[in-house]
DNA sequence: GTTGATTTGTACCGATCAGTACAGAGGCAT
DNA sequence: ATGCCTCTGTACTGATCGGTACAAATCAAC
């Protein structure tokens, strides 16, 4: 008898970190069962849709986190600036300077992508909107900040794909320097 | 007897799409033989070393038809400036307007990693000491041409990424549009 | 035609997969 | 203590996995 109750947040999270080192679809039953210490038993009863009922916990959860510390205090902080600084400040911690992958950005990549393409989708569009409606906010016409909001959210995707491919955290430290004084230096309205 | 002999470039291009489609990690074998149309027998026959060493021809094939198509014209080229122009061309073509995943920044970003590790970096690694070189030649300083090419790197890679999670290829045309432009906008040296 | 080499396809192997069944263990109320 | 409910772990299932063995088919040279 290795757990009594377990809490289901905490296993959320560790199956997502195996969902980033591994993939969502070479993540086994058998890797989830080591990492949580939990029997196959246990997991089918937390979610009894099996994997895929994983899966969609482990996305509902990112989203939740990103909701609460990025995209509401992009609609709710009073100076849109403070808000979009402190998005890149969250997103620094959260990918690990580039060395923690976005696990929703990966799974839109490979197999996953079918069975989830709602919630990839939806996760992205909320960050754009979020985000565009800030920069708006802080002096941009609307066109203008969906497309800033666009290069900032590929930027972030596109530094984490390559500093990763390449090992070298600089790559995401650099952009996110890149984009955050890019989103500073708005044309007045 | 369906084949007799098979064509191994045209075997590892088919190869190649199934990786894009379904990823390395849950590309079978099965999913292999029905596209190819080759029985098992034949696969081991031409890849001796089995799957690693079809991800490793798919690899090389990818990165053979980059350095032909872009990286060799950002050196070669007389023109800098027609070299890079050519260079967004050809990644528009090659990754159909965003339709098509960039295997290997997909491959950086779960379990084939690891096998593939080297391949991977000396991939991203040759393109953007490629375009440095150019953007070099065309004008900007060594630190600045190093800086620029991270962020059309990177900023191709994420437009991949954020039109795929969205379904919306103009995100990908954009984002080309805009680096374009970036790149033809060069402070003098 | 025969022979040898090359190429191909299929049966087989042990391992692993996600999911199922269900007994065992623990907690709580009576 | 007992009974019920919740939670857990383990054995089992049929399917699929990548790889192996090897017979069959094909081709080229003589």
């Amino acid at each position: 008898m290795v757990r009594r109750f377990a809490d289901r947040d905490e296993v959320i999270t560790e199956i997502g970190e195996l969902f980033r080192e591994h993939g969502y679809p070479a993540t086994s039953l058998s890797l989830i069962t080591e990492r949580t210490g939990l029997g196959k038993g246990s997991l089918y009863h937390l979610f009894p849709g099996g994997k895929p009922e994983m899966g969609e916990a482990v996305l509902t959860n990112i989203h939740k986190w990103f909701e609460d510390n990025v995209f509401l205090p992009l609609i709710d902080e009073s100076d849109p600036q403070t808000a979009i600084s402190h998005m890149f400040e969250a997103v620094t911690t959260y990918f690990r300077s580039g060395r923690r992958i976005c696990l929703i950005g990966a799974m839109a990549l490979d197999a996953s992508r079918d069975p989830f393409a709602q919630r990839i989708s939806d996760y992205f569009q909320r960050w754009l909107e979020t985000l565009a409606l800030a920069l708006n906010r802080a002096g941009l016409l609307p066109d203008d900040a969906r497309q800033l909001a666009r290069e900032i959210v590929l930027g972030i995707q596109g530094a984490l794909v390559l500093a990763r491919a390449i090992d070298d955290d600089s790559v995401f430290i650099d952009e996110i320097g890149r984009l955050r004084k890019r989103s500073l230096t708005l044309p007045q309205r």
